[in-house]
DNA sequence: AGAATACTACCGACCGGTAGGTAGCCGGAA
DNA sequence: TTCCGGCTACCTACCGGTCGGTAGTATTCT
């Protein structure tokens, strides 16, 4: 049982990875950088986890977690298409905007090489996601708000894709760019699409 | 100017470093490796590229220009509007499909860590995307196609996270996702939205 | 009470290996 | 002879990880 002592050690160490494998990547961080800037010795590093890929784990999965429970939570909110969607998207943001630095590196995680240690870890966690997006898609569907022409897991991919590309250019920016507002407007995208005539081809 | 013999090595390191580079990541990936997946000594390397490096720019810019000129001749393209975002998006699919690996590369460059070599390279490439793009938004809205509530620049914006997320998800999964089917689709998604009715905030 | 033992939380020095890159040399073609 | 297109052997620096140890604290035993 870890006392108060080595548990802000272990901080230091994980939040000294975390800013470090977000700006240069986990192969061109160091060890003996990640324990520099938490003021530790290299060996201390070790006592706590089991080696350079079990620190990246371990910063991992005591984020996913806490991003997948605010998306339940935005999922599992009522009300208008717009609303929700809007709610979904928020989620997103707020969690980027929460750890800027984390979210480089799930996404790094997600869609780096395949032969990554992560691989594995991002997609599932991307898959989870899409399941839970398209869970909502589905419901949306059956009151009646969303097309059903086109299938949930789709919609959700697409939703995604809308709102990554928005994370993914303030993690290269930094501008704050993801705003609540910028959210509706993603909502409203997504559900009124960008033509200007409702000329379906069904 | 270098002979025939000359033209194959360099070529050979080139296409094991895109591999490589694609499947390991830039920075796990040692120049060891890449010669030795190429066939040549590890000198032979330098001979035609400075460093590492500018192995990796090399690969990038012998690249970026290809898919820069197919996505203009994509965007000249006139017709519907559904025709034309299509087109777009299928510019995108069918370089994607042509070379996966040197795709995977190129978002690692684009998304990747910000101490990354080639972290400009990235942005640049991607602003360089959304401005044409972005141009085409604006065609559409000039002849009432597309929606003028919204700029161009956020629409372009959304239409490359629509296409790009497919693009990923086929990087990781290698499963022939990227049809011109899916292309249709995404364009149909995108100009008639998600939603079952017509219910614009205005 | 004091000594012995056990545990937590670290550390300096070191290990074996490999990273990116270079010096000097060679063979073949023109 | 010169130049191109390589190569062997080697360099310095650094990599992830380990070994043997210490300091402080708590608990148990005599």
């Amino acid at each position: 049982m870890a006392g108060k002592k080595g548990t802000d050690t272990r901080q230091r160490i994980l939040q000294a990875a975390s800013a470090l494998f977000a700006e240069r990547g986990f192969d061109a961080t160091s060890v003996r950088e990640i324990v520099e800037a938490a003021g530790v010795a290299k060996p201390a590093l070790y006592y706590y986890f089991k080696n350079k890929v079990e620190l990246g784990r371990s910063l991992l999965a005591e984020n996913f977690e806490e991003f997948i429970d605010e998306l339940q939570a935005a999922i599992a909110q009522t009300g208008e298409a717009t609303d929700r969607i809007e709610a979904i998207v928020w989620a997103h943001f707020s969690a980027c905007n929460e750890n800027l630095d984390l979210t480089r590196f799930i996404y790094a995680t997600s869609f780096g090489p395949g032969a990554s240690p992560f691989s594995r870890d991002g997609v599932d966690f991307n898959d989870r996601l899409r399941r839970m997006i398209s869970a909502a898609m589905k419901e949306l569907q059956r009151d009646g708000s969303i097309r059903k022409d086109m299938d949930a897991d789709y919609l959700a991919t697409s939703l995604q894709g809308s709102a990554q590309i928005w994370m993914m250019l303030e993690i290269k920016r930094k501008q704050s760019l993801l705003t609540r507002k910028l959210s509706r407007k993603i909502a409203r995208t997504f559900l009124e699409g960008a033509g200007t005539t409702d000329g379906r081809e069904a």
